[in-house]
DNA sequence: GCGAAAGTGTGAAGCGGTTCACATTTCCCG
DNA sequence: CGGGAAATGTGAACCGCTTCACACTTTCGC
């Protein structure tokens, strides 16, 4: 392990949140247990049902995590971006992943096996009650996403949007510019419906002027006006 | 508060997962630190969206965990039973309560405020453990609920009698007869459907004696049989 | 730059579950 | 034990989403 990379790992790291306020000794010795790997994009990083021995910090790019139903459709649970965690729950309780975790771009990812960690976290109370933290922030997503079962394509559709423009959103003079890309199909997988359903509904906000949709972007040209669609019963759709 | 009231409660707190293996001394610190609540069936324990300060436990009884949908229909997440916990999220994050929790029969809940209970966790990190799994436990079933999504009414229906049969199962010369009345509607809630179709479900599996419907519960005939009516695309439904 | 593969746009048809409307039964409380 | 409320059973109509089929465009690897 030469220099260099040491030392932008280390940086990585630190701008991780879990990590975020360790000193410089400390910052060593996560690094020390932990090991980095490169996926590319599409490359499966684990599977669901596969034996969970530890936990990921996304240091750069994104990780889908996901998982084929029963049924044969494919369905998104979330998207981790670079200085969040994945894999805690089996850091936690060890048994098998729940999900699919898939590299949506090529990724740079952290690895720490639960033998180190959990004794590691005895030690850093201070980060055990932010790993606690980060679980209560997922199980809360999850159940909102159970909740969203509910609802209808358009305020699933529009949630959405509004989740990936919170994260990824860039104010223009045309509107909040979701600096995103994720296919009609991805979308789909992320509120659970078919991708023609996607598309249409992307074709009426854009027609109606609600949206713009750029090459690779999507551009929500009026916010409050298109909260409005998140609403349960939207005024029309 | 009388003596005959203080043994009862500990030998039910005793009996509580969490608290399972305390000395009788522990024990007492806490009970000390909770207070125990009586509910009458239907009564509401909060409302999603209260200031969530602690967490309880069910003593006696049942609590069911839902949400009214922004579309107005009530889901059902969970039922909790004796020996469980819940609002353990709001104990650790101190955030708002993400569900409704509602009283199905009279219950006797105790209920331990989180500014008490953290330094509590400091010292007992066993606890502090079963807690965080409890937690992941959870998650994986709210996540399981959100997989669930993707299947049709028949196989819903189906895994949602196998998990009640599950905690209330009795082997009977019938079949598995399931000890645990729920009205149609709210297996409906349980499994995100309307009551008229867990009606007509039910009906059919009747007619073809696969399970017999006695006045207050529910026979599974052959378990077997059954089972593969919760597969993704069963044979005949 | 070219060709295959992935993504997008759109209509038609079908289906599964909801909603509504009502009859009937069971339960429960006074 | 009687009467009202809740639960159950069932059919008809409706509706939203899926599926399928296909044209067209964009992207990306070589």
């Amino acid at each position: 392990m030469q220099h260099k990379g040491w030392e932008s790992r280390r940086a990585l790291i630190a701008r991780n949140f879990l990590f975020a306020n360790l000193t410089g000794a400390e910052l060593d010795k996560v690094l020390a247990l932990a090991r980095v790997t490169r996926y590319a994009a599409r490359e499966i990083v684990w599977r669901k049902g596969d034996y969970g021995n530890g936990m990921m910090a996304v240091l750069a790019g994104h990780v889908k995590l996901g998982a084929r139903a029963a049924s044969g459709r494919e369905l998104t649970f979330g998207i981790v971006k670079p200085g969040e965690i994945f894999g805690e729950i089996a850091l936690l309780d060890g048994h098998e992943r729940s999900v699919d975790a898939t590299a949506l771009d090529a990724c740079e990812i952290l690895f720490i096996d639960r033998r180190d960690f959990i004794p590691f976290l005895a030690d850093h109370p201070d980060i055990s009650i932010r790993l606690m933290a980060a679980l209560c922030a997922r199980l809360r997503r999850t159940g909102q996403k159970v909740e969203d079962t509910a609802l209808g394509l358009c305020p699933r559709l529009a949630r959405s949007l509004l989740q990936l423009a919170d994260g990824y959103g860039r104010a223009t003079p045309e509107g909040l510019c979701i600096d995103f890309r994720l296919s009609q199909r991805d979308l789909g997988q992320l509120i659970g419906m078919s991708r023609e359903s996607v598309n249409k509904q992307l074709g009426r906000w854009r027609r109606q002027g609600l949206i713009a949709v750029d090459r690779r972007t999507i551009v929500i040209r009026d916010l409050g006006l298109f909260r409005h669609m998140a609403e349960p019963a939207p005024a029309i759709n």
